[in-house]
DNA sequence: AAATAATTGTGAAATAAATCACAAAAAATA
DNA sequence: TATTTTTTGTGATTTATTTCACAATTATTT
């Protein structure tokens, strides 16, 4: 089925998850679109349609079964198919998101960090070594892995880009601010941390007529 | 003025910024609609709308200022009003925003950092301290910060959450996977990390028809 | 000086997303 | 059993966003 999930779709579908999971751990069996839209401030009916694109029915005057959302936005988010990636620039960041175990139980499996500071190379966090960035593209041709998180100073980002392009990675999440230079068959998902404090700051933070 | 800037719009004026950035370091003064589009693979007439929304004419057959550009959008998007926040959780995660000081060129000035560890209490991270969570309330008020960057792990979120809105905090910014809940007069931006990676990984990875 | 090419600015059209409104279903209540 | 209430599912409407198309402008070339 090539059902695409726009955007915002499945940036709800992951609140949704969030919420089913609390669910659970409270020992709720069922949920309703007005619960679920009430606690994250949308339309209820919209709610509705994007259960829908699961081809998830819900039971009227009851709601939807709580296990069977969860693993249908498992399965539409694609959570079941694991996907090993790489994390290269092992500073702050690249760490934090190294013990970021949320990854592993959404289906993206960090094999090992990269630095060229020496200092840092094969040190261990969270049971993933470092290695040198010059061992890079053997290991991603021997692990078959084609996605790097990049988290590199925005100083070095784009020439560290093209040595992952070169190293046939082919989808670049980009933690840093630089907007990268890539060839089409290349993907590149900006993440702009502060792109997501800026809206957040203007919407509601700022306002002066 | 009362412009509403969309949050798709603010989202691409960051992306703009950073390109202006990037400009000015190669010393280039001026920038037209098409490079800008060709390189975040969208359209040019919406780029030269979305400068409409910043007052910023161009010049045709030359294109746009690249020093007005930034200014506009630096302008547009508040970053000119530095703004106080704390970062509560000193875990991986919240270490890393601390040590990131974009935040600070961007109008967000962290000043202090939150953690229940007696261990991590007194330490100095980039030249701010971590308290104890006990002090928050005081020094929020006294230090009349309103803004929190919330980086425990999403057992503790929503207990957290409630505790920082008693500290009268009213804008959290969330990186924890929890749905938090909280009273219409606190503002919650959800940074969903997963969510982004699942969008990312929806659209481009996954694809089996 | 005239022709050419690149670029802006913008209304019109197309597409996408969110909201509304309500019939149908089914649990709860009287 | 009949009535009430809650909730789903969905077509219609509205709103927002993007793309298209092209006149107007202006630097560059001939």
């Amino acid at each position: 089925m090539s059902k695409h999930i726009p955007e915002k779709v499945s940036n709800r579908l992951t609140l949704y998850h969030s919420i089913m999971v609390e669910y659970i751990e409270n020992g709720l069996d069922t949920i309703s679109s007005p619960q679920i839209a009430q606690r994250l401030g949308i339309d209820d009916s919209q709610v509705r349609k994007d259960f829908k694109l699961l081809n998830n029915a819900g039971k009227c005057r009851v709601g939807y079964l709580v296990k069977d959302l969860k693993d249908s936005i498992e399965k539409t988010l694609g959570f079941a198919h694991a996907k090993d990636a790489f994390i290269v620039g092992s500073g702050h960041l690249g760490l934090a998101l190294a013990k970021y175990d949320n990854f592993n139980s959404y289906g993206l499996n960090i094999l090992a960090l990269f630095d060229n500071d020496p200092q840092k190379v094969d040190m261990q966090v969270n049971n993933k070594q470092i290695f040198h960035i010059s061992k890079l593209p053997n290991l991603a041709k021997r692990l078959e892995v084609d996605i790097a998180i990049l988290t590199v100073p925005r100083q070095n980002a784009q020439q560290v880009a093209d040595f992952l392009i070169n190293s046939k990675i082919k989808y670049i999440w980009n933690f840093t601010p630089a907007v990268l230079k890539v060839p089409p068959e290349v993907k590149v998902w900006n993440e702009n941390i502060m792109g997501s404090f800026l809206q957040f700051a203007c919407k509601d933070i700022i306002q002066e007529d």
